[in-house]
DNA sequence: ATAAAACTTAAAGCATACTCTAAGTCAAGG
DNA sequence: CCTTGACTTAGAGTATGCTTTAAGTTTTAT
């Protein structure tokens, strides 16, 4: 089976090898590998655990919690249930951050609108600090329905 | 017009009153008025640029940046072109961030997915995490199609 | 009238997640 | 042989975004 310096796993994450070092250290990147000088190996399952990693940290498990879920791992059968659980609120909390991010980006769109009106209109401080945000004040606290 | 107290902003907006004090200070929040005993008291303006300094913050953009927005509103009609920038750049980050949770999505249930065939299949040991991580490494490294 | 809650300031402190430094080892190319 | 570059360790330093403290003032409810 393949093997991969930390330099390679770096390029192939997306990450720095100072990174890759420091879960290591945290107890996130159980069990790594070393060649008889020293160097690690990592696995094509380090890069798969990796990916995982890498999953609940960008949807905002802290790296507290997904140590805590690799010591649930190690475990075995009896924490199954607390483990899917985890990926269950994830999956919640992915759910909210796909609504959420929606929202923001109508927001973004009526502000993009709003510009593009305004440019075309040319009027002359039309785009002031005041007139920019009354627009804002508006949608908010006068919507139309 | 309403006005709202620090508190009322705080509870308002979901945030502490220490974070709206600190985004003042930061040069976040200008021109909140002061009643005369000096406390604060924030105009539904006030509370229009919170919403949009919110979506900015929430969809990546840092605090530094979204002062930079505020310094270009100040200076009216001609930062008109870079401020639409900076929401049509927003807008191309949200829609790789939906993308990106959208794939998350798709790791997140496939995990799920694996659990529950285990829990159903009843097999001991089937939920090391050797065996977890096989899984993980076929789905990345032995694609089926 | 007075006690509790909410506010004021300036400045220090903290959590998270890196990021870098120092000093040294090791393997490969010219 | 020797330099270059990737690696090793332990530990210090940094960026961001709050969060709290301390000491005092103001508002609100009883």
């Amino acid at each position: 089976m393949n093997t991969y310096s930390i330099g390679d796993v770096a390029k192939l994450m997306g990450v720095t090898t100072y990174t890759l070092r420091y879960y290591e250290k945290e107890g996130l990147l159980p069990n790594i590998r070393k060649n008889s000088a020293g160097l690690r190996r990592f696995s094509e399952q380090d890069l798969a655990w990796l990916n995982i990693l890498e999953c609940l940290k960008s949807t905002g498990l802290p790296l507290k919690e997904i140590k805590h879920y690799l010591e649930l791992s190690k475990d075995g059968d009896k924490t199954v249930k607390e483990r899917m659980e985890i990926f269950l609120t994830q999956k919640k909390r992915l759910e909210r951050q796909i609504q959420a991010l929606k929202d923001n980006m109508e927001k973004i769109n009526f502000k993009i609108k709003y510009y593009e009106a305004a440019i075309q209109d040319g009027e002359k401080n039309v785009l002031s600090k005041h007139r920019d945000l009354e627009a804002e004040r508006k949608r908010l606290f006068e919507p139309k329905k």
